[in-house]
DNA sequence: TGTACATCAGTGAACGCGCGTTCACTGATGTAC
DNA sequence: TGTACATCAGTGAACGCGCGTTCACTGATGTAC
């Protein structure tokens, strides 16, 4: 049953996909190897010919999750202020409702992450990193000091107001929750667009 | 070996102090039912005596821990505008070094609540809220529907700082976090005594 | 190009450990008379 | 008040299941000649 090199690496990044879908949705304890690879179309078995352990996906999934969110991020920045907006408000929307695939491990993860190992942790913190990058050059297109504090205020608050729909078990509090998250976001983009001249803003779209 | 009952209620009660530390530092997955019971000085065995699973511990250990949160945050509003603010301060900072005695179990089990029995969410939702009530109040003094946006925003944005400060990696960015957080806090804090008259403020500490 | 051998992705049974839970037992305290 | 019995908190061995990991084996593909 060997396979050719670019099957392996197709499978490989399979069994990542489905991973990082799956931690997202019944967190890092609660999801199994086998489950996994059974996702995948496979038996467990073969997970060690990819991996040498459960840990090493672990880090993995949460790369590619991280990665994913910036990404999307980066191509929302080219649809201009407004779009970027509603990009960020449907952080606060999707992800409370569906719940699976569309997640953000730091929402999805958060406390279990706290508590993962250095390699899941660092790819984590450059996600995170890099998100703030990408949200503070949409702020002030220099990217300095208050832009980047303002960003990470704006993704540290929007992560806390999703932690926070999902524990709650009634769910009308949880959208409140999330509105009163989006209006705070609304004000800020009010904020910057007042104080930045328009056409840095059409700069900033590049 | 009957105990008396004030006695069988003091160790019912001291399992759940023990165990509400302990799910804050290492996870609800992370800790084991015999480990609390030998931090109380005794075997696993009797565990079932007091509970009938670990689930039904969960859920009254974080209401213990909400309820500390509560009751702490109660006895800050005698102390003043000013003290108060410390108070949410200091969430901003202890929580973040100590990581242990005293922890918010919505930061330090945020994830792995959001997937909990109904009885630990609902116990968790309850503390949210009145925690909610408690800054409201301080916000405004009649508690009213833009007070308590306030409050929930201010609170969901402290969660999130303190979550994300625990899961990078690197420690000087972590403060970063959580110091952008308090510089909000202060914003909301002077924006509150500017639109309040000074009586009010006054009459707030009753 | 064709043949023989090596490789290695994938299989599925089995291992081994951890941990929640159960259970027979102990013995100190509470209770009934 | 004193005595006999019942209760039940706590003990520690054992159970049972789940899950990460290992391993002997298979057989299709890659490689050497």
């Amino acid at each position: 049953m060997k396979k050719s090199k670019s099957e392996t690496a197709k499978t490989r990044k399979r069994i990542v996909e489905v991973a990082a879908e799956a931690f997202r949705c019944n967190g890092i304890h609660g999801t199994k190897v086998s489950e996994i690879m059974a996702r995948v179309g496979l038996t467990h078995g073969g997970f060690y010919r990819h991996f040498s352990s459960k840990e090493e996906l672990v880090a993995e999934a949460c790369t590619a999750s991280m990665n994913a969110i910036v990404d999307s991020a980066e191509a929302a920045i080219g649809g201009g202020n407004e779009a970027f907006l509603k990009h960020l408000e449907n952080f606060l929307s999707d992800e409370y409702h569906e719940e699976c695939p569309g997640g953000c491990p730091l929402v999805a993860i958060g406390s279990e992450l706290a508590r993962a190992d250095m390699d899941t942790r660092r790819a984590v913190s450059q996600g995170f990193q890099d998100l703030i990058d990408v949200i503070a050059t949409r702020i002030h297109p220099d990217g300095g000091g208050t832009a980047r504090d303002n960003a990470t205020f704006t993704l540290s608050s929007m992560i806390g107001a999703v932690t926070m729909s999902r524990i709650i078990d009634e769910p009308g509090f949880s959208l409140q929750i999330l509105d009163v998250a989006k209006k705070h976001l609304a004000t800020l983009s009010s904020e910057v667009q007042a104080k930045l001249p328009k056409k840095n803003i059409e700069e900033m779209v590049e």
